[in-house]
DNA sequence: ACAATGACTGAAT
DNA sequence: AATTCAGCCATTG
């Protein structure tokens, strides 16, 4: 598995409860901030991947549920959200805005940016 | 190697 | 604000 794939996966991991992020917001805080498709085919992989990855967080940057498809049935990721406090309305995060959880900006290991 | 597709995004219209 | 276009990068046929 690609070292990209695991920090998607680590990142997604620390999306709080009742918060959401954006594929491209993944990909900035990883350093590549046009990989946000790369961020969504790392996710399309995350199924087997342990600990489990709240995949439901990543939504796109208009908060809507491009992935909603990819749980197994319609209104999987939405009654997932909805479970964790995020209110989901036709397929879009309504408070979108405010539950969007910004991502420390981790760089590659290598020390911190001061 | 070429073309098409995709859990995306930003700019232009 | 909604729709369309173009860039992006990896995977697949």
């Amino acid at each position: 598995m690609n070292g990209f794939f695991r920090e998607v996966y680590g990142l997604v991991r620390r999306v709080p409860r009742g918060r959401v992020i954006t594929y491209g917001a993944v990909a900035r805080a990883l350093g590549e901030p046009r990989a946000a498709r790369r961020v969504g085919w790392a996710l399309y992989a995350c199924g087997k991947v342990e600990p489990p990855v709240p995949a439901h967080r990543v939504v796109d940057r208009e908060g809507r549920l491009s992935g909603e498809v990819h749980f197994g049935g319609p209104g999987r990721m939405a009654r997932r959200l909805c479970s964790e406090g995020v209110r989901v309305k036709n397929g879009r995060v309504l408070d979108f805005d405010r539950l969007f959880w910004e991502p420390p900006f981790e760089r590659k290991r290598k020390g911190s940016p001061t």
